[in-house]
DNA sequence: TAGGTTGTTATTGGATCCAATTCATGCCAC
DNA sequence: GTGGCATGAATTGGATCCAATAACAACCTA
């Protein structure tokens, strides 16, 4: 009752479920979708999880083909790059927005995380808590448009970047980890300026790092 | 038979009517579409509806509640000005991707749509025809998800584009014509940089005197 | 033996019916 | 007269059944 995926509806609980498989592995790029099994699996009829299948193909997690159902998208190199550069334009500009409704609370949250990135290595755990980084330094941006599009990137180009750091591991932990810091530290001296051009370059070289690994985009098979 | 849209899906071609009365105002902002009154003005039972509007809830045409049902959504200043702050960001973008694929043929092709927008001065036919004018340079570029988040932001403003139009009549005209021109002249050029320079600075120069009239934003009631 | 064809099966798309939720109207108490 | 509450209608959400389309396989023919 706590729970505030109770009061929402059954096609909404189901493209939770979903979302939560895409975004943690569980359902790889490329798998194929079937209504039925979904409907099976997570309870109900098949028509809910249309409609969870329609939310999850508006944040780019599955894409829908018309009599020929429902994947997780698969995506070459170049599409993760565009990703990228579209996340370089566009989070500075959510960081701008949010800058001005930065709370000395939220200042301290972004902290803690950080701290805790520090701490532990876990590659699951770094992809949980370095979203939840980047998203805490947008929570003073009230634009939803913005948003929706900031989540949807991370949301496609999630499985690449867990790729990545399954590969690669922890050794780039400190690049982040200094860039991570130079941004706090803008964000705690309300510097806009330096806080985008801080962002942008640390987008960038994750880019560039990623589209130096083409092995990452190799099928399992 | 010949007709495309045979092929597609019922729920695709009610999407597309519903797109079309969208971006043409024949449906307002605020306005609250009913599925059952939908399914019997298109024909279709309401299931396809359904579809059709998780299908334009994604393309950010209409805004879903649920059991509240879908309507057009109102935005309110600021959230047009981020629109176009997006924008500012998001088309220079997809320009670069373009401009290397942009056959001599697409240049004419841009050309002659700007030759068409300097003869008629038609509110309806500008808003047609400017929008034909950016896609058109758009076209080299591949990526889905980057021309996906530029459509929809084309959509989403498109109401209020056409509002500040009517508004403001075609005194502009000259400006928007200086500007165009001067994105022709780079994109022959293959100045790829001065191309996002001058896409930046019409988007943003639409953007401040979208701002300087919130009488667009007035509801009609 | 290879290629095309045809029939079967599995899966998605659509229509109808029923349940749950929301909104509006009117009533009653204060 | 106004605020709260209950009852009604209107609308959306979900389940089941049926039709259409596409993938698959076996078969036949050249």
């Amino acid at each position: 009752m706590s729970d505030a995926s109770t009061e929402s509806a059954a096609s909404s609980r189901i493209a939770q479920a979903l979302r939560d498989d895409i975004l943690n592995g569980s359902i790889a790029p490329g798998q194929r979708l079937r209504q039925e099994d979904i409907a099976e699996r997570l309870g109900g009829s098949r028509l809910p999880v249309r409609e969870a299948l329609r939310i999850l193909a508006a944040e780019g997690l599955v894409q829908i083909e018309p009599n020929k159902g429902a994947r997780v998208p698969l995506l070459d190199p170049g599409e993760v790059e565009t990703l990228y550069r579209m996340r370089e334009r566009l989070e500075p500009l959510a960081l701008s927005e949010s800058m001005a409704n930065l709370s000395s609370a939220d200042l301290a949250e972004i902290s803690d995380i950080q701290r805790r990135i520090e701490q532990g290595v876990d590659v699951t755990e770094f992809l949980i808590l370095d979203r939840e980084f980047h998203m805490a330094s947008y929570t003073g941006c009230s634009d939803e448009h913005l948003m929706l599009s900031v989540v949807r990137l991370w949301n496609s180009t999630q499985h690449y970047r867990r790729a990545f750091m399954s590969l690669t591991g922890s050794g780039r932990a400190q690049i982040v980890n200094a860039e991570h810091r130079l941004l706090m530290e803008a964000l705690e001296r309300r510097d806009t300026e330096d806080a985008e051009l801080y962002l942008l370059g640390h987008i960038r070289r994750t880019r560039k790092e990623l589209v130096r690994h083409p092995e990452i985009f190799s099928t399992g098979s």
